[in-house]
DNA sequence: TTTTCAACCAATCAAAAAATGGTATCAATC
DNA sequence: GATTGATACCATTTTTTGATTGGTTGAAAA
């Protein structure tokens, strides 16, 4: 046998293979996204080597019509775009110092949307979280009443896409290591600085002041960042 | 045995047990979102059995000082908010409507700090997703180009975690039925009112002009709010 | 009647097992 | 010798299985 037909017969096998593979899937009309047999069954079932198939395989992945991915096998169609909005994947590669530029980005503009979308449950909601901040004498329990006084701000902006955006950096927030950044007083402090900042914001929220609401804000969140992270990088 | 008496030993069992609870937790110190032991764990441990402890757990459940869930455990803290990161349950509670309102209030902000952070780099990625939506000859061509830009400028504030945000801003943006509201010309004008928009926004960047950037941006997507949804509801 | 205890239930987690696409190895074949 | 084909192995993922956990029920005990 010359050269040549051999050359022809290693052809005609591959080309076999494929023509095999694509009357198969032509038969079987799989729908998209479709998981196909795995190849070693696919082998059996075409009588063709698991070497041929997957040449086969891989001219129909270039070609877009099919998919493959280790362990979990092959798929009619295009590969899915990654969807990695998962909190944990987010707060594993961000830190102390992008949360709170985030806040300080996002969280007055809500305040001051808030201003002009809160109804006066909304605002009610508001004081009766600072009143609990102020009783509180753990720090336990006055974070949670602080944390539920910013998220009735997000909340009163009367957007659902806000308050799930904000929902989503609080997430992170809370599942970022703070370390030894949130070492504080042992008990809550009746002169915190929390205390007149929360005031002010939420005064400026029930007067309808967009602009001073968000100023408040930016106040009260820049002083946050003073106590956890020390004075700002361009010292405003 | 009097059913005084028999009330009051009800009484002291009960609270007996909240106190050695309480007593136990403040020993322990638990760090916020830790797991604590397994109630039949804590029985053992404190001595009681597990319906009076059930009872002292579900007081502090109901002060928010703890939260349980079947099969996870008891944890310190108040309950995380439910998993509301996926971009189809967002895109179910939201429209078009709140989406722009959304984009106006964390872009422009995003591209006051991108005027800060950015790299040369990052503003020739800028310009280059300009110069092709210039050449787009189709809609579908231009609308990609025209993402890519708002892309790189969250990616040009340098800030992993806001990016993240955009991301999710931008998938639900994309998931969000607009209906005919989307309807225009079969082609990109070159006369687009875009155009000069993105340009002065990165020239703004470039320039490192934070407060420009922000007020192109927002007059940018006023135009297209403007476009899509009619004129502003407040006239401006 | 009330309290206590054990058993059970549904949800969840964690570790083991199986499955799957990718790769190396080596004999078989031309 | 070079190529092919079968086998075994690898890394990743999915499925399965068993244990764990908060919640509930019902009978026994006090």
């Amino acid at each position: 046998m010359s050269d040549r037909t051999h050359q022809r017969n290693d052809q005609d096998d591959s080309q076999g293979a494929l023509a095999q593979l694509q009357a198969f899937l032509a038969a079987k009309e799989y729908p998209l996204n479709t998981r196909l047999p795995p190849e070693r069954s696919l082998c059996a079932e075409l009588g063709v080597n698991r070497t041929a198939l997957r040449k086969a395989l891989a001219v129909l992945e270039a070609e877009g019509q099919i998919w493959r991915h280790v362990g979990r096998g092959t798929f009619i169609g295009t590969k899915p775009v990654d969807n990695i909005n998962d909190v944990g994947f987010i707060s594993r590669r961000t830190n102390p110092a992008e949360v709170m530029e985030a806040r300080l980005l996002i969280e007055p503009e809500l305040a001051r949307l808030a201003a002009l979308s809160a109804t006066s449950a909304d605002i009610a909601e508001m004081q009766h979280c600072i009143r609990k901040t102020k009783t509180a004498s753990e720090w336990r329990v006055y974070e949670a009443w602080d944390n539920k006084l910013h998220r009735a701000i997000a909340q009163a902006t009367r957007n659902n896409l806000l308050l799930a955006l904000f929902d989503t950096l609080n997430m992170v927030r809370r599942a970022t290591v703070w370390g030894r950044l949130r070492t504080a007083k042992p008990t809550p402090d009746p002169g915190h600085h929390s205390f007149a900042e929360h005031d002010a914001l939420v005064a400026a929220i029930a007067n309808r002041d967009m602009d001073l609401a968000a100023a408040c804000m930016r106040r009260h969140l820049e002083t946050v960042r003073r106590k956890l992270l020390g004075s700002t990088e361009n010292g405003g």
